[in-house]
DNA sequence: AAGTTACC
DNA sequence: TATT
């Protein structure tokens, strides 16, 4: 497997072809359906640009009562199951031992970015993170364990799936630009980014 | 504080 | 690894 450097921390890299690319989507679809995206608030009240749901026994939220990982969308129902493509994805990068729980699906439209920020509403940090890239470019940029100093910044492409373990899973990251309509993968543009952590 | 802005 |  590839491997990036950046700030230092070594950072596994693979690419999924179109096809695979193109499975991910259709399976996605009727998640989407079942969970709808949505625009989650952050704790001090400002609304995030990224919508996002979830798939898994567990899903991320946020809202004026903070960071977490619960069983229901914000509506009520339960999250949809991982569908199996993903999960083949982290068994075949991540682990064969223990399949993730969660799978957040982050919905990036024109404009909209994520501020650095760390993983860490998980109970075990020594699972690894896992994301795939679907659909536009992004301008991932990484820093370091704590807040401050130097970042390094990367493209991220359509197929390209990093995998965050060991001294790079706390890092500081997150994306400040996408290239709207980049990419054809998605009908519509913008960029699906999937993280399959354990949160439990 | 997964918001903002942006490496200074 | 947290009523940040």
């Amino acid at each position: 497997m590839a491997r990036l450097l950046l700030r230092g921390f070594d950072i596994r890299k693979a690419y999924l072809d179109v096809a695979a690319q193109t499975q991910l989507i259709e399976a996605l679809r009727p998640i989407l359906k079942s969970a709808p995206l949505f625009r989650p608030t952050t704790p001090s009240g400002k609304e995030m640009s990224v919508r996002m749901t979830s798939a898994g026994a567990f899903g991320w939220v946020t809202d004026k009562a903070g960071y977490r990982y619960q069983a229901q969308h914000p509506k009520g129902m339960e999250w949809p199951a991982i569908p199996a493509p993903i999960l083949e994805i982290w068994r075949n990068l991540a682990s064969n031992e223990h399949d993730p729980d969660c799978c957040l699906i982050n919905y990036y439209g024109e404009g909209a970015r994520m501020g650095l920020h760390q993983d860490k509403d998980e109970a075990d940090f020594s699972w690894p993170v896992l994301s795939v890239s679907l659909g536009d470019d992004a301008l991932f940029r990484i820093g370091n364990t704590s807040r401050g100093g130097k970042t390094e910044s990367i493209w991220l492409n359509s197929g390209d799936v990093v995998i965050m373990g060991g001294p790079a899973r706390l890092t500081y990251h997150g994306v400040d630009r996408i290239r709207f309509g980049s990419s054809k993968l998605l009908p519509k543009g913008g960029r699906i980014n999937l993280t399959l952590r354990v949160a439990n």
